[in-house]
DNA sequence: TCTGGGGTCCTAGGACCC
DNA sequence: TCTGGGGTCCTAGGACCC
C-alpha cells in the first residue's frame, strides 16, 4: 500500500480571518464580510449559525452582535497567493482549486524536508508566521481523503490519516463530507437510512445505482472505499468563462436585458482576450422571478472574442428563450457563459481578423472595426483601470449589488 | 429558505454519419 | 425502402463546489 503523501491545505474562514488580521479589534468577535449577503463569516459568527451566502437580515437575526465589514478584496488575492505559495516551496506538484485551497503531493520530498506530517506542520507554521492566517491541513493517501481530513482538522488543525486505518476513519464520518454529496444527494440517501460514509460503502451496488444513477454511484462507491485514483495536477486550464447579473425583479423586455447582456459580454469578452482565448459555444441563462431558470446555447462554426459579437449572440439567445416562455413576465437574472475555448495566438489577437464576426455579415468590415475598438479599450484599461473607458450603454445599465472588487477577485485566474 | 457570482461535471435525447 | 448498430457532437437541465 502506498503511503500518505497528499496534502490538502485550506485557509480557515478565509475572508473573515483576513479582516480579523487587518483589524485586531475584530479578533474574537462574530463578524461577517458583506452586507446584503454574507460572503464569509468568522468562526465566532458561525457558532450562531451564520453561514456564507445567507441574507444579511437573516444573519443579524441569528446573531444580534454580528459586525459587518466591507471586504478588503485586493488583499484576499494577495494573501491567498502568499499562503498557497508556501506549498510551492516544498513541491512543484501543487493544484490550486480555489482562492484559499490547494492540493500538494510531497512524494519524493521526504529526504529534503522530512515526513509528510512534518512538512504539513511546517506549512502551517510558516503560513501563520509569514502570512498571519490560520490554515488547516489534511494528509492522506488520496486527494479525497486528504480533503476530508482538512475539514475534520478545522479550525486551525492538522489531521494525518494513516493508510492502515483509513477506512475506519472514513466510515464513521457523515456522507455530507464526501466530494459530490450536496443537499439533493444527502436527502436521497437519508431517505433510505444512509447517514454515514460507512453505510454508503455497505450499500448493495445495484440499490445505490438505482438511487443515484450509474456515474454518481460508481464515483461515490469508489470514494467511500477510498479508491480515488486522481493525481494532483498542476497547471489546469479553464474550460469556460462566464458572468452573471442578478436583476431583482424586472420586466422580461429587451429594454431590460439588452444593456445587462452588453455589460456581461464586455466582462466576459475582455477576459477571453486577456487570456488569448476565443469561444465557440455561447450559453445564456435566464432566471424568472420565481427562481426557475432556463438556458439556451449555440455552438458557432468559428470562435469569437469580440464584445459586440458576443453581446449580439447572447441577446438573440435570450430573445429565443423568452419567446419559448411567453407567460413569464418578469426575470431576476441573466448570465452569459462561453465554452469550447480555443487558444488564439498573440499575433492573431493583434489582428482584426474575422474571429467569427462574419457569421451574419460575411467579410464585413464592421467586425474588424469592432475588434479594433475592443483591443483599444483593453489597452486603456490595462493602464488606467476598468472604469476608465467603456460602452456608454454599459455604464448606464449596470447595477452594483456586489462590490466590484469581489467580481475582479472571483474572475482572477488561480 | 428564496441570496450572489464563478465554475465543473453528468445525463438524456436528438441529429447526423458510416 | 425499411431495418440495425455504433460513434460523435450538440443542446437543455441539474447537482455540486468555492
Amino acid at each position: 500500500m502506498s503511503s500518505a503523501t497528499i496534502l490538502h491545505a485550506d485557509l480557515d474562514a478565509f475572508y473573515a480571518s483576513v479582516e480579523q488580521m487587518l483589524d485586531p479589534k475584530l479578533k474574537g468577535r462574530p463578524i461577517a464580510v458583506g452586507g446584503g449577503v454574507v460572503l464569509a463569516a468568522s468562526y465566532e459568527a458561525k457558532a450562531f449559525g451564520v453561514k456564507g451566502g445567507m441574507p444579511g437580515r437573516q444573519a443579524r437575526a441569528l446573531c444580534p452582535e454580528l459586525h459587518f465589514v466591507t471586504g478588503h478584496f485586493d488583499q484576499y488575492q494577495r494573501l491567498g497567493d502568499a499562503a498557497i505559495g508556501v506549498l510551492n516551496d516544498f513541491t512543484p506538484a501543487v493544484e490550486r482549486i480555489s482562492i484559499d485551497e490547494a492540493f500538494a503531493d510531497v512524494a519524493g520530498c521526504e529526504h529534503l524536508f522530512g515526513s509528510p506530517e512534518a512538512i504539513a506542520a511546517r506549512v502551517r507554521q510558516r503560513v501563520r508566521d509569514e502570512v498571519g492566517l490560520p490554515i488547516s491541513v489534511g494528509v492522506a493517501r488520496t486527494k479525497h481523503l486528504a480533503k476530508i481530513a482538512s475539514q475534520v482538522a478545522k479550525p486551525d488543525g492538522l489531521v494525518v490519516v494513516d493508510p492502515a486505518t483509513e477506512l475506519a476513519f472514513l466510515h464513521d464520518l457523515p456522507v455530507g463530507l464526501m466530494w459530490g454529496v450536496g443537499p439533493a444527494t444527502r436527502t436521497r440517501l437519508a431517505d433510505v437510512g444512509v447517514a454515514t460514509i460507512g453505510q454508503l460503502a455497505a450499500m448493495p451496488g445495484n440499490s445505490l445505482e438505482a438511487l443515484l444513477g450509474p456515474a454518481a454511484s460508481n464515483k461515490l462507491r469508489a470514494l467511500a472505499w477510498n479508491r480515488d485514483e486522481r493525481a494532483v495536477e498542476s497547471g489546469r486550464r479553464a474550460r469556460s468563462i462566464g458572468a452573471q447579473s442578478a436583476l431583482g425583479r424586472k420586466p422580461a423586455t429587451e429594454a431590460v436585458y439588452r444593456p445587462a447582456l452588453l455589460y456581461l459580454a464586455d466582462r466576459v469578452a475582455s477576459r477571453l482576450r486577456a487570456k488569448s482565448f476565443a469561444a465557440r459555444t455561447v450559453t445564456v441563462r435566464v432566471r424568472f422571478a420565481d427562481l426557475r431558470a432556463i438556458t439556451r446555447s449555440v455552438t458557432l462554426d468559428k470562435p469569437i472574442a469580440a464584445t459586440g459579437m458576443l453581446a449580439e449572440v447572447a441577446t438573440d439567445l435570450v430573445a429565443v428563450a423568452l419567446a419559448d416562455h411567453p407567460a413569464e413576465a418578469f426575470i431576476s437574472l441573466v448570465a452569459i457563459a462561453t465554452s469550447h475555448l480555443e487558444e488564439v495566438s498573440a499575433l492573431q489577437l493583434d489582428l482584426p481578423f474575422d474571429l467569427g464576426d462574419e457569421r451574419r455579415r460575411p467579410g464585413s468590415k464592421r467586425g474588424a472595426a469592432r475588434w479594433l475598438v475592443d483591443r483599444a479599450m483593453d489597452r486603456v484599461r490595462e493602464r488606467f483601470g476598468r472604469e476608465a473607458v467603456g460602452y456608454a450603454a454599459i455604464a448606464l445599465g449596470r447595477a452594483a449589488s456586489v462590490p466590484d472588487g469581489f467580481r475582479e477577485l472571483a474572475q482572477r485566474e488561480l
